[in-house]
DNA sequence: CATGAATGAGAGTTCATTCAT
DNA sequence: AATGAATGAACTCTCATTCAT
């Protein structure tokens, strides 16, 4: 008998996802709760009604995509359950879920470069609860002396960065591609390749135990 | 002595400087021209006498940023002429950049999430110069058969996404460390240590022959 | 009793007519949309609201004003429904209507001076079917062989600039005639002498049947 | 030896030539100093340095060029010097002269129509002139009863009038032909054909003794 | 729950005008 | 006589937010 209006968690959860995809193609401040609202099919004050206000909104986006992200690498069948085989699943979960919601690594790399002006305590926690996540992983493969030399937040940047910015970049390096400067941009790499070469050069450098760095200086 | 007022180059010079500072801080759509003005100490409208509108200034802040680091990193002085000394150069270098500039890795993560909004020709040949440079220095090392498996779009973002997260999630590490939950975010740790320990896990990845990629599955 | 408030097409309205006011007073250009917003005691966003930008506004103003006295002389009574009775009609309910909205006559003539700047495609049709009215008059006089020698376009001109004129110069006319040089520029005439005057001349140019052309040279 | 620079005359009159033609193409506001500036090839402050502010540059632009037509019309042969011949040579020289400086209508109808907005005192005594010019003539050929009934505001509007609108709706009319609606705007017609047309028709409205008004009513 | 109407506080941009050289 | 630099005051338009129904 639902009118499909008057659905309360349906109608908010529309305007989040909404909220979502627009707030990841065009920032923050470029969205603006009209458009928010036209896209979502409800009224503009019916936001107002849900939300305290913008913020609070952007807030629930995040933490709604943040959970996410952390329950699906958490459900993540592990074939092996080594630390290995652990790393190899957050990398690849991860990756494979940035491919398949692209609007996530923009929001992710938005929010870190602004180093928390629109990011509230709930959101922060969820962020925290994913590097706890990786930094679990390492410590214990380097309890089992499979990893050595690990430094959890460098590790964490390098590999969250590096495929952030693959998907967040894809647009540019095709168009770089087309500029023919003899600049391989990986333009056409798929997602497995790229998630599987991250996992095996991480892996390398985490195995070779490297006692003695040598620098040229 | 000269009084510093109708002194063109300088008053252009200070807007450049200015808006650089609040760009990286607050993102090209929360700084407003009136803010850049005052901090300025020059007149709004002084900033459309010397820049056509806001875009063009902010074009104008990056490939003054981007070509900044560009030529710093052209300039570092290379202990050893090899491809791993290039290397070597090309990340404590950039790192260095970064930790002297912090408003640099803000605006570049940002431009990089958005994927070209804001982003003319101009400033996308910048960022393509720059990824050039890494790119001849793998593909040199690989010729030599020092370096193995390279993918230069990877690995710039590996060592890009690191350090400039590093950089911009500062407050946010070092707020985490207060909560005590047993997270390491390295928020003490040096650009120094940070940039070496990049340097020395990029070079072991890089240098391990790894004919056989083995995973799990 | 409605309060007047909430009350959309009132607002509409009120805003369209006081911007007719001022567009007419003062022009396009140096009428603002504060100004409009002030005197009709709405938030200037109002106006936004119900119009895209100014130049929709005016748009709707023109169209407005062009269409009222299009209905205004298509419902004037004709005494005898005749070429002339309708040619009558046509300048007096014409001189009529401008002296009582002495805003249309400015607006008219600006926009006729601009030749289109401003004007859209709506008001064009709208200026269009004003001289398609005179333009069948005219016509029909011809065919039953009252009038002769007709040229719409330019007996339009005649009639609607004079009338036009005759009404934006009143003040001029008046400040002339207080200089007392000996020029009579009629300042005292009512518009129903000046219409009638129109008419009486319009009507004997086109009832003499003029063959053959007499010019000095 | 000159310079062509360090001519003041010059530059003046080129300052008044650009801002006659921009004045009458864009309007008063519409108009920048800047771009007049731009177009005469003069610094900006030299503009202020020659008049007082924008009103007074426009106030000299409109003196000169009612003054030449003013002077034109004075000047131009007259075969047979009566009022009828007056009257042709007032009306043809102003059409031709309309048509050969097609912005000097533009900006007459504009003035008209803002009633003296930016209309100083030089300016309207220029404008008193050319109206006694064909108040004379009509008042002679009233004395010597060749016309009868004269309105001599009412037919310097109507002359003036349609010259003036027949030479600013140029494209309009153009336009308006291309919508084949059936409408006859004479856009292909000359401007010989319009004056003659126009000096016909007010001659026979003139020279016929209209004692007996007939109204319908 | 839901909506159209209303608002205040700005933001970007333009421009006539003046100053210093 | 001439110019580039500088300014203040407006102006158009936008948007988060609230009110009344």
């Amino acid at each position: 008998m639902a009118k499909n209006r008057r659905d309360a968690k349906a109608t908010k959860e529309k305007i989040i996802t909404n909220a979502m995809l627009l707030f990841s193609k065009n920032g923050y401040d470029a969205t603006t709760i009209d458009e928010i609202a036209k896209v979502s099919d409800v009224n503009k004050a019916m936001i107002y009604y849900y939300f305290k206000n913008k913020s609070a909104l952007y807030s629930a986006v995040m933490s709604s995509v943040l959970d996410a992200i952390y329950q699906e690498i958490l459900s993540s069948d592990k074939c092996c359950p080594s630390p290995l085989g652990d790393l190899e699943s957050f990398i690849k979960t991860y990756a494979y879920y940035c491919e398949k919601h692209p609007y996530f690594p923009a929001l992710l790399l938005r929010e870190l470069s602004d180093s928390g002006t629109h990011l509230p305590e709930e959101m922060f926690a969820n962020m925290r609860q994913l590097f706890g996540l990786l930094s679990k992983i390492l410590q214990e493969g380097e309890e089992q002396n499979i990893f050595h030399n690990v430094e959890p937040m460098v590790l964490h940047f390098m590999i969250v960065g590096s495929i952030n910015l693959f998907i967040t970049t894809k647009p540019l390096r095709v168009a770089t591609s087309q500029i023919e400067d003899g600049l391989n941009t990986c333009d056409g790499c798929s997602i497995e390749k790229i998630s599987d070469y991250i996992f095996q050069k991480i892996k390398l450098m985490l195995e070779v135990n490297d006692e003695q760095n040598t620098t040229c200086a």
